[in-house]
DNA sequence: GTCTATATACCGATAGAC
DNA sequence: GTCTATCGGTATATAGAC
């Protein structure tokens, strides 16, 4: 059976292995820290910069512009999550099970998959402020999981698992849920009470009480 | 019994009536809309001016900064919000009822609640870069409607309808779940499949195959 | 490699004309 | 009432020093 760690090891494999020279590294992953506090606007390459522990200038010795690294950022999370989500469902379990796991690595609170959300958070609060590429490749990885957890849905539906609604309504609404709880998560961390995912899943599997 | 028209009507109420004179409800009205596409750093004066037919300077006759204009708004919503859920909670109908309506009043395409969840969508996206006044709003605003609820669970659970978990882990779940829904709403609007109150609600009420 | 200094441009906010 | 002109501050991006 697919396990949440294995799905979590995915998204950190893109996060932390896919840039080869470690300063590129060290400015992407704190270009997303300022990035997830301030917004795209408000985020000063100083800002950026300070948090690496670089000068200014020194940024644009690895990238061009603001929006060539808001970009980056944004290809590499959603490489990730492609990456993830074709791991959860191609893997072996129950309809109900890959869900399971893909559910808890996408909001486990140590799970580097936070910062896709943290990036659909950005453009979702500012879609005509960020840059057309980002925009682009944020659309094209929000449309495959779609597609593929239609499928996923239906094959849970067969095996008497999920409710017997519109595939793809429900698709919607599992993509939009986990958003709002990832928002919370990012907002509070651990310091309120979270759902499990058989909560989460229950407008899917409308089995009460299993708490 | 409560109906959803009537909690509209109370975010109408806010929105639309609460400011006297008319220059500055365009003003207000037209601002809402360009933070909601930008956000609030890369929403420029010049833009809300052009787009409420004023030129760039008369702004400033009305509101003293950007910061000011944007917590005007954020005053505005999170009072029409507090409004709604507590006419909701109070109103007739058993828990369940209420929160249906409730709901989709958060939720309908045609509903000015829904910018209150752009506000909270764009602080989210940017805590570090909203005025200090605005986030103080936004989570006393918050924090009311999360209390109303746990006691409105609690209700529904003695009287059978709600399941028996946790209150207020409900109550966060319900808000967070609401937010990513409201987001794919402002997002995509009516031109994707959207769940049904009693689908949203599954994960609460726990009654399967509704649909 | 890394930093300092600076050119350039833009935007928020003010003042004053009509 | 509404607009035009402008000031001052600040951020991006470059160029050049060490």
């Amino acid at each position: 059976m697919i396990r949440a760690e294995e799905l979590k090891a995915r998204f950190a494999h893109h996060f932390e292995e896919a840039l080869p020279e470690a300063a590129r590294r060290t400015i992407l992953l704190n270009a997303l820290a300022v990035f997830s506090r301030k917004g795209l606007a408000a985020a000063k390459i100083s800002d950026i910069a300070e948090q690496a522990g670089f000068s200014q200038g020194y940024i644009y010795r690895y990238y061009k512009s603001k929006d060539e690294l808001f970009t980056k950022l944004v290809e590499i999370a959603g490489a990730g999550s492609e990456d993830a989500v074709r791991c959860a469902f191609e893997g072996e379990g129950s309809p109900q099970e890959r869900l399971t796991a893909l559910t808890e690595a996408f909001l486990s609170p140590d799970s580097l998959a936070l910062n896709h959300w943290r990036l659909v958070l950005i453009q979702a609060a500012s879609p005509d402020a960020i840059p057309a590429d980002a925009r682009r490749i944020l659309q094209e990885t929000a449309g495959n999981p779609v597609e593929q957890l239609v499928r996923l849905i239906r094959e849970g539906q067969e095996a008497g698992e999920f409710i017997h609604d519109d595939p793809l309504m429900l698709a919607i609404t599992y993509f939009s849920v986990v958003l709002g709880l990832a928002i919370t998560r990012i907002q509070y961390g651990e310091r309120l009470p979270f759902p499990a995912p058989s909560v989460i899943l229950r407008f899917l599997t409308g089995k009460g009480e299993g708490a």
